[in-house]
DNA sequence: AAGGCGTACAACCGCAAACAA
DNA sequence: ATTGTTTGCGGTTGTACGCCT
């Protein structure tokens, strides 16, 4: 929907002398009109994009730089794809966030035409509208990377006091979660045993960290895409701490209950571990998850849980097929669907006597339709768990074994992989034909404006089952719209300079 | 018809990196 | 090396619209 000068905005007219813009005068906020369309698109054209400050100086548009840039970004500039995503972009935004997390600009890079905003928003809707519905964020398929920690991540509003409240509470509270968020618990369809959907062993989701002050587990980090909302809770001699602002969790894996038999519970949050992969404020959560319906904090009403099973059944199926057009809610139609056939959750209890400090009780429901993963045994230790864990991953997977060795191990990993290893990933995982953007190829010109030849609908032969990245390389690999506009190059466009 | 709700979209804000003086 | 400015990014908010009850 495009805001319309003449639409009624409690912004509209709206101006700002806000401090840190670089003019003196005031600015004037809220939709932009065509005429301020004009002014700018024509500065733009005589001057080139950059020095935004400079547009209202030099131009008398009342808008600060920062505004006209965004317009500029966001809808002015030609080659801006307009319209609803074609489906292979959707897989591909999918695939992006799976590998990049909320990086919406280097997304933005690999979609030519689209803005980092609308992608932004496209996620968003999607995220809440499958939260919604129950089902994973990711489909099976997918497999989410590691090493991008400032994931929009599924989320329940299982804060911190809320959980602290429950756990306090003396009652025997249950909690589940409708989201898939850890699917690589589940085992393949018609399997029973353990096949990791993501490159990573539990150990790089599940840490317990056990020291002389007790014990602690943090939820997801080093290697599944929810790291950076991940949780700890830690059991100690001052009761229970949490860290982290929600709590997580399993769909696959629900997390049923807390018991302790310690006093009640101060709530802090501290980063319990000291390579500080839980940290309250650089979750990146996006406010849309908290929107999430508060799970009951009394035992009995368990969620139905959407697991990747389900997704996998959905993307077998459709396996052959094309996606065509179908889009987020033939998607959620089908998982829909595909979640009544869940088997029933098994439940696995461990309890843990703990140092001499809490008695805990976690009790997991495992959902995996087959059964049989080795989750099954109740009153396990962690101990006894970590083993099986470590033993069916080191079946399947090539990441190894100890969670504890795993837990130091995934420090130095974090520490080795910064924004670089996310670049080689992607390059790695990219078809070579995927071209620089087009504003960046100093070699192609073409004329000002035209509208890009990557457009919904022709972009890709939609009835060909083919893979969203090569559906989307091929059409990449013919689209030869670059442009200039005068002696400007395009070359500060979202995405690309970061 | 009216209200509620969800969705799509536009735009703003704060922050931090990059850059220039 | 320091400081100020510019730019870019990600998160958040606000608004219109469509659908449903």
């Amino acid at each position: 929907m495009a805001y319309d000068g003449s639409l009624a905005s409690k912004n509209s007219g709206a101006t700002t002398s806000k401090s840190g813009g670089s003019s003196r005068h005031t600015m004037k906020k809220g939709p932009w009109t065509a005429a301020e369309d004009a002014i700018l698109m024509e500065y733009v054209k005589k001057h080139g994009e950059g020095n935004w400050n400079a547009v209202q100086r030099n131009s008398g548009l009342m808008r600060c730089g920062k505004s006209c840039r965004l317009r500029w970004a966001n809808h002015l500039r030609p080659n801006l794809k307009k319209g609803a995503f074609s489906a292979e972009e959707e897989s591909l935004i999918v695939e992006l966030h799976a590998k990049l997390g909320n990086k919406w600009a280097r997304m933005a890079s690999q979609l030519p035409g689209r803005t980092d905003n609308e992608i932004k928003n496209y996620w968003n809707t999607r995220l809440k509208r499958r939260q919604r519905a129950g089902l994973p964020i990711y489909p099976l398929d997918i497999n989410p990377q590691n090493h991008h920690q400032q994931e929009t991540v599924p989320q329940t509003n299982l804060s911190s006091s809320s959980l602290v409240s429950l756990l306090s509470s003396g009652q025997n509270p249950s909690y589940t979660t409708p989201l898939s968020i850890f699917d690589m618990f589940n085992s393949s369809p018609g399997q029973n045993q353990i096949t990791p959907s993501y490159p990573s062993d539990p150990s790089q989701h599940f840490k317990i960290v056990q020291d002389k002050n007790g014990l602690a587990l943090s939820l997801s980090s080093i290697n599944s895409p929810f790291s950076s909302s991940s949780v700890s809770l830690a059991f100690n001699n001052q009761g229970i701490s949490s860290s982290g602002p929600s709590l997580p969790m399993p769909s696959s894996l629900q997390f049923n209950c807390l018991s302790f038999g310690t006093d009640s519970m101060p709530v802090s949050c501290p980063s319990l571990e000291k390579n500080g992969s839980i940290s309250g404020s650089d979750m990146g959560i996006p406010s849309i998850q908290s929107l999430f319906p508060t799970p009951p904090t009394s035992s009995g009403s368990d969620y139905a849980i959407a697991t990747s099973n389900i997704a996998h059944d959905r993307d077998e199926n459709m396996e052959g097929n094309s996606r065509g057009n179908r889009g987020l809610l033939e998607d959620l139609i089908d998982e829909s669907q595909a979640l009544k056939r869940v088997d029933k959750a098994k439940e696995i209890s461990l309890d843990e006597d703990n140092n001499s400090q809490g008695k805990f009780l976690w009790d997991y429901k495992l959902m995996e339709d087959g059964g049989g993963n080795g989750f099954e045994e109740p009153g396990l230790s962690f101990d006894q768990h970590n083993i099986i864990m470590d033993q069916q991953y080191e079946d399947s997977s090539p990441a190894h074994s100890s969670i504890r060795d795993k837990t130091t191990k995934s420090k130095s990993d974090e520490d080795n992989n910064p924004v670089d290893d996310d670049l080689s990933s992607l390059l790695a995982n990219f078809p070579s034909a995927i071209p620089m953007p087009e504003w960046n190829d100093e070699n192609s010109n073409i004329a000002k404006g035209q509208a890009s030849n990557l457009t919904r609908g022709d972009a890709v032969d939609e009835n060909q089952p083919e893979s969203s990245h090569s559906q989307v390389a091929k059409t990449l690999e013919t689209t030869e719209n670059n442009w200039t506009i005068g002696a400007s190059r395009w070359k500060n466009l979202p995405g690309f300079t970061r």
